[in-house]
Order: C-alpha cells, then structure tokens, then sequence
RNA sequence: GCCGGGAUGGCGGAAUGGCAGACGCAACGGACUUAAAAUCCGUUGGGAAGUAAUUCCCGUGAGGGUUCGACUCCCUCUCCCGGCACCA
C-alpha cells in the first residue's frame, strides 16, 4: 500500500489545475452562471487562518456549483490601497508600493497552495493605476450628477504632528505617535451624497438571503425616524431656531433649547457679544474632545448657557438657549429642544445645570402629578399643562400638534435620517487621487476625461507627520488648469479605501480591459454576485458603501441591477485559547506550518469541520490530527478498494446503496440550506466509519464497491480536491473532477424497511419499537403495548390520549 | 448607554417543537510490537440500584410560562462575545 504523500499529491494537481486552465471564467451567455466572491484580502504582509477559512469556504461553494452544471466566475484580487502601507513605509523606510507588491508577491503564492478554484487572469489590484484610474472616472460621473461635493468637516487633528489621524491612531484620546492630546480641526472635505439614497438602500427587496443581523444592523445604521420641525424664534437675534423632534407631544414641556457647538447660529451668538468668553472657553474644551466612540461614551454632558432666549410657538414661552456638547451637528438640525420631564438624558442634563422640569403627559398610575420627579416619564398617557389640548391622549396629540404647527407655519412633519453623507477625503498618499484642480481664476475644475489616471507620483517621502507628501511634491501639486491653461494646484486629498472595494467585483466580471472600467454585456451575465463570503466586520460599512455605489450606477445605465451581492454569508473569526488570534498575543496559527505538516486538504477540511461558517472556529492542534486520520483512512481505503475481490450478496449491495444515498442526500442538503459543511463531513466520517466494516465483512461485491466509492470520492472533492482528483485517477478515470456531475439521488435507497419509533408514557421516554414503514397509528400503538417496556407502565392504567407523529415518536397519556 | 448575537459533556460541536450529546478531540481499557510511535477494536453526561442483562432518577446559564411533548417558542434575570455615530 503506498503511503499518502500529500506534498507530492498536491503539487501534481495545482500544477495541472493551472496548465489546464480549468478554473478559468468563460463568458457563455446562454449558459446558467454562479459567481462566488469572498472579500478580497487587504496585502498585509501574510494571510493568515481568518482569510484560509473564508477562501476554503468559497471554495467548496464554487467547486459544487461547478458539478452541478453551473458556468462559475471564482475570482480573486487585492485590496492595496490604505494606512498600512505608509505606516511600514515610516517602520521600515520601504516604499509603500514596494511594500505592498512584494506582498502580492507572497499572498499569491499562499493562495495558490491553498489550491482553490480561482480564475487567477480575472485578478484586480487596486493600487494599479489601471484600476484606480477608474475610481477617478467615477468621482467624475458623480460630480457632474451632483453626487459628490465639498465641505467643512472635523477631523482629528494631532498639533504636534501637524498631521491628521484615524481614529485607530487615537488611543484614549491622545495620537498615537507622539501621545499629546488630540484635537478637532475643521477641514475642507470631498462627500458622496449617499444620504440621498437613503430610501433605496432601506429597500432589501432584491436581496435574497442575507443573514437578519446584517440588515437590522445596515437598517439602525440609515435610522430613518418619522418626527415633527418645530421653529422656535430668538427675537434677540432676530433668527429662527429649527429642531427636529420625535415627540413633538412633548412640545408644552419644553424648558431649554440646545444648539451643536458647530451649529451655524452659534457664531451669531458670538458676534452679539454675550457672555463671549465663557462661551469660547467652552468652545475651545469641546474641540479638545474626541471623535473616537470610546470618547464620545465616556465624555460628559456639558453645556453653556448662550444668555440668549428662544420663544416656543405653541405658548409663547421664554426659554433659555444653550450649547451642549452631547448635540450633533450632523444629525437632524443640529440643534433639539429639551423636555427634562419626558426625556432622561434631557432629565439628567437639567438637574446638573438646575433647569425646571415641566411635566405635560400624565402617567397613568400616577395619583395626581408629582411635585418633583425621580426620572423622566417616557411612556404614554394624557396630555397636561398643555393649554387647549388638555385631555387629549399624547399619541393623538402627536398628529394634532404637528397639522398646529403646520397650519401656523410654525413647523412641519419630517423625516430624519442618522446616514451621514460618505466622506472620502484622505489626507493621505497611499490611495487613488482625487481628480480635481483648483484654478485662481476658474475655480474648483475636474480633470477631464481624457486626462485620466491622475497617476499617483512614486517619488515621495513619508514620515506620517505635516500635510499630505503630495503637497510637498510640486511636479504633482502644481499643474494646469484645463480649462484656461493658467497656473493651478491639484486636489493632494486621496480617496477613501472604501471606494476602490465597492466596485472591485464588476472589474473581475469583465476580464481583460483597458478602455472602459468595465464590460457592461458581461459585467450584466455575471452580476449580480451569487454568493458573497466575508467577514461580519464588513456588516456595514463596505456592504452598504457598495450597495450605494451599484444603485447610482444603475441610474447613470451603467448596470441593469439595482443589488450587487444576492447571497451573503458572514463567517465568524479563527480563534485561540478564547481571543482573536494576533500577533500582539501571540496565539497566531501560520497557515503555512499547518500545510507542510498536514497539507492542503487536511487543513481545509479541518477548518470546515470544527464549527458552522458563521460562528466563532477555535483552533485545536488536536483537532487538525483527527482529520488528518480520516484523510489518511480515506487513502488508505481506496488501496484496499483497489484490490478488493468479492462477489458479495445482494443484501449487502443495498445495504451499501443505501449508505451512500443517504450520505449524498444529506450532503447535498447541509451545503444548499445553509452551508453547514461541519455537518457535512461528519457524515462523510460516519461513510467512511460504515463502509470499512462491510468492506472487512466482504458484504458487497466489488462492482457495486467502486461504484458507491467513486460516488463517494466525487462528494468529498469540493472539500479536499487535491486527493480526491488523485483518487480519482487511481481508479481509472480521466480529467477533473469538476468536471463531473454530482452524484444524483436515487431516492427508493432513502426508505428504510423498518424505523426505530420511541414510545413515551406522559412524555417521558419508556421504550423503542421497530416498525416496518408505512405503519398505521392504530398498528404501531398495538405493537407498543405488547412491549414488556412499555407495557409494564400501563397496569391498571386507563389510556386518555395517544399522539403519533408518524416514523418518529408515540406518547402515551395514561391516568 | 444603545443595537445585534450567544450560553448544550472534560473540549469543538449535533439536534430549531418529537429518542439531548451525531461526528471529532481528549481520557480509559484492549489488540499488534522486544519496546515505542503509528494503526485498529471497545468504553465514555452525572448519580443510584443490581452478580448481570438491565432499570430508575437528574441533566441543554437561572427562574417562570405555553404544550401531550421545549435545547428549540414566550416572559423575567445573570453572564459572555461582537458592533456603534449620546440619533433627540
């Protein structure tokens, strides 16, 4: 018997898998298409057991929709743009694009041992100015549709750095690099209107199965809110005041108003003089604190009063105006009013600065209405101290005060949504330049068409400190304009990262192009993606960002669909000794060690089988050796197969028919429904388990052997390919197994002659019968009386109720 | 603080209203071997009774409910994980 030499059996294949060209994506419009994507890898330096579970995964998906007649696009590329790459630049003083092709390098090799089905001529890399020129393109389309603009936006803001930082590089609340305190600076930013698809992307109709949590996440994202504007005047200023309020029931109880600290009016205020100092000091505290979430958690509610008054319209009350640092700007009309009696965080703020609460809505299990109140009431009841609507139950009230205001011209129904428009400014070099020019005499001016790629200059130096090194570069910074051929600068801001991955797959669907970003008759075969794999970080950001980007392009009649990711399925994280696996724990598994001691295939079906795709895997070194016993018995079995000689008996024949019907059934089942491929390999174990004990019996004879045992081999390939082509060819046959067709069912193997039934007296579980199929109740019950189990129970018992649930269970109800 | 997910043997997990613990790991016992490794076979949720076959009781984070029947559905609570932009 030959030893299983899987680095021998592996390279053979991958070898012949590239020669052959078997994965490669053909363009076949008149054939039914499956395209499998999972989320391209960031080049970081290695891939690392995360990325060989998501891959593994698309894997087995694309393999099997391959055998089942589907024409599969598998592809696979880089996402290359990003802060990574200037971070090792200023680490190591190599050059961002060194850095990150030499990854390339390196991954691509990985990903080539790891002997998926990828259609490698289909590769995209994003920092590739043939790519990235395309980024540039579609800025442009947007632009002239109005889709993207410019405006002032805070930034965290490092002084001694003089440089911008993400979030990430804050770390409680000071810049990483320098650790002094982080600032907010106002900015000239470039947005994409993406709120203006707010609606059409809280429409999941074309979606056809994403996991729940993903879009209830995607849907509290887009927050959208029903509530009423409500104008309040400041005679003073002679302005009037807008907030926009989810209960406007509450209006009567309104006893402060609170404006953003960037709220436009603020600096009204600031003109008048009023109390100008205490407010700027307040001003100049609130800039110092973080746009981090931790920050924003932890930071205090805090407010000034501005010495200002606004008057409410519905009772022409006088109340005060104040700055609070808890108001966001970029959320409704960056400024609220305030009902401490009905609001807690409004409660709370008012008992730290002494306002008055004014209660309107009466609890229904209060006796009479408290002198003071220990928390806000935010339930429902009758309005009070609310003038002539006195009586009335809130929820009316709602309705009833907005048509008031409305009427007065005092306010209006609105709705709110929390999806702020998408900031793709980067202060940075390493990303795709904005194609903009500033002219002194024409203005801001987009590069045209033709003009394209801005290509990003190599000659830079990066020390992550001051402005973007494209500033500093004047062969890049100065240019001229294209409209008046006079002296300009370019825009040095770079795009987002975001937008190089909500359109990556489109460039894969169209193979080889160089002329337009995409081949629409192509891209329009393909798309939308089948399955989409990837990580549930991406729930949000990236998922929403590329769902955006393909509804514009259907608008501009770029593409004819409106979703671009039909399936999703988000796997959970590699885990070890309960954490994250990373280097600075120093729990990380190198894919690589694994495959020299194990191989590929031992790896890839260790990794399916430990959990379901979408929870949390913990790695176990012990684990990977039970698989590497089974694909070892599986090698081993098809030795012993190849020499097996026995005439068998029919009993034996379909017993074995049997087995293998029922584990190809309930395969084919865990990978359609829900991909529960750890399910499916403990079915092939227990094959496997089964088949050895009829082989050392000599039940079967040896046609019906190798016939089950290459149906059987077929099953296994999507998970360890490698073997199982080698298997394969042991056997006698020719060409891929890819290119075979799943085994089909035959389902008079699926029924057995006789079922086991459990029979339960009150519930309880007393006995088993076996039954023939197709038993009727009144049968089943007579045998499980005659039962000295169950039979036993049943003295000097009446029975009240038998329930049958046919070829599974028989409860007795006995008194 | 808000939103989402989860809790099942010594461990990873299986069962989504019908026999809890499939499959694998670990552990223990046995076979092979001079020996070890590898491999193969068997046992394995906890407790009690019995020489034994076997039988009974308990058991899916805690408590309650619905049901003939609940790991599964509903309510309350505890703990753990993930996401986040104080969303008015």
């Amino acid at each position: 018997m030959e030893k299983y030499n899987f680095r021998e059996i592996e390279e053979k294949w991958q070898k012949r898998w590239e020669e052959e060209e078997i994965y490669r994506a053909k363009f076949l419009s008149d054939k039914k298409k499956f395209y499998v994507l999972e989320m391209f890898p960031y080049t970081s330096a290695q891939i690392h057991m995360g990325h060989v579970r998501n891959y593994t995964i698309g894997d087995v998906i694309s393999r099997f929709f391959m055998m089942n007649g589907f024409n599969v696009l598998h592809p696979i590329g880089y996402d290359a743009f990003g802060m990574p790459a200037e971070n090792a630049a200023i680490k190591q003083k190599i050059h961002p694009k060194d850095w990150t092709y030499k990854n390339i390098e390196t991954i691509r090799k990985q990903l080539k041992k790891l002997g998926i089905s990828y259609c490698w001529e289909r590769e995209v890399i994003t920092c590739d100015s043939d790519y990235y020129r395309w980024n540039q393109y579609f800025f442009l389309q947007f632009y002239k549709k109005g889709l993207v603009y410019k405006k002032l936006s805070p930034a965290n803001w490092c002084p001694s750095c003089k440089t911008v930082l993400a979030n990430e590089q804050v770390v409680d609340g000071v810049c990483w690099r320098c650790g002094l305190e982080v600032e907010q600076k106002e900015l000239s930013q470039w947005f994409v209107k993406i709120t203006e698809y707010a609606e059409k992307l809280l429409d999941f109709s074309g979606i056809k199965n994403w996991p729940e949590r993903v879009i209830i996440m995607q849907k509290n994202w887009i927050g959208k809110s029903y509530g009423t504007e409500v104008h309040f005047t400041i005679p003073e200023l002679n302005k009037e005041l807008i907030v926009f309020t989810t209960r406007p029931d509450t209006l009567f109880g309104a006893t402060y108003v609170v404006l953003s600290p960037r709220h436009p009016m603020v600096q009204d205020i600031l003109k008048k003089g009023r109390l100008k100092s205490e407010i700027e000091k307040f001003l100049l505290k609130v800039k110092g604190q973080g746009l981090t979430v931790e920050a924003t958690i932890k930071m205090e509610k805090e407010g000034i009063y501005t010495g200002f008054d606004a008057i409410n319209p519905v009772n022409n009350e006088k109340i005060p105006v104040w700055i609070g640092n808890y108001v966001l700007m970029e959320y409704g009309t960056g400024a609220i009013m305030a009902v401490p009696a009905h609001d807690q965080r409004d409660f709370e703020f008012a008992q730290k600065y002494k306002l008055p609460v004014k209660i309107v809505i009466k609890n229904p299990e209060w006796n009479g209405i408290p002198e003071k109140l220990e928390a806000a009431y935010e339930g429902e009841g009758k309005m009070i101290n609310s003038g002539q609507f006195n009586g009335l139950s809130n929820r009316e009230f709602m309705e009833v005060i907005t048509e008031y205001l409305t009427e007065q011209g005092k306010g209006r129904k609105a709705i709110c949504y929390s999806l702020r428009d998408w900031c793709i400014s980067r202060q940075r070099y390493w990303g795709t330049p904005i194609p903009i020019i500033y002219c002194k005499n024409c203005g801001t001016v987009p590069v045209p068409e033709k003009n394209l790629p801005v290509t990003l200059p190599y000659n830079v130096n990066i020390t992550g400190q001051g402005e973007s090194p494209l500033k500093n570069l004047p062969e890049f910074f100065h240019c001229k304009c294209p409209q008046c051929g006079g002296d300009a600068e370019r825009e040095t801001d770079t795009m987002d990262t975001f937008m190089d991955s909500s359109w990556y797959f489109l460039r894969y669907a169209s193979g080889d192009i160089k002329d337009k970003p995409f081949d629409k008759e192509e891209v329009n075969y393909w798309m939308p993606v089948d399955q989409y794999i990837g990580g549930i970080e991406h729930a949000i950001l990236h998922l929403l960002y590329s769902r955006f980007f393909i509804k514009v392009l259907n608008d501009l009649g770029y593409v004819n669909f409106k979703e671009p990711f039909k399936n999703l399925l988000c796997q959970g994280m590699v885990i070890k000794d309960g954490a994250k696996m990373s280097k600075s724990k120093g729990n990380v598994v190198d894919p690589d060690d694994m495959i020299k001691t194990y191989g590929v295939d031992t790896l890839r079906l260790f990794i399916l089988f430990a959990a379901p795709p979408e929870l949390d895997l913990e790695w176990s070194e012990k684990g990977i050796e039970g698989t590497w016993r089974f694909i070892n018995r599986v090698w081993n079995l098809n030795s012993n197969i190849l020499s097996y000689e026995s005439q068998g008996t029919d009993t034996g024949d379909i017993n074995v028919e049997r087995i293998i019907n029922k584990t190809i059934n309930s395969i084919t089942e865990d990978i359609t429904k829900d991909f529960h491929f750890n399910t499916a390999i403990a079915k092939m174990m227990e094959f496997v388990n089964n088949l050895s004990k009829s082989i050392e019996k000599k039940e079967c004879s040896r046609e019906k052997l190798v016939s089950v045992w290459q149906r059987f081999i077929k099953t296994l390939s999507p998970f360890t390919p490698h073997i199982c082509e080698e298997m394969w060819e042991l056997m006698g046959n020719k060409g891929s197994l890819v290119a075979e067709k799943w085994p089909e069912i035959n389902e008079e193997y699926l029924i057995d002659e006789n079922i086991s039934i459990a029979v339960q007296i009150n519930g309880k579980l007393r006995g088993r019968i076996t039954i023939p199929a197709g038993c009727s109740e009144k049968d089943v019950v007579e045998m499980a009386v005659k039962e000295p189990s169950i039979s036993r129970w049943l003295k000097d018992k009446t029975i009240l109720k038998k329930i049958y649930i046919q070829n599974k269970i028989l409860n007795l109800i006995i008194k």
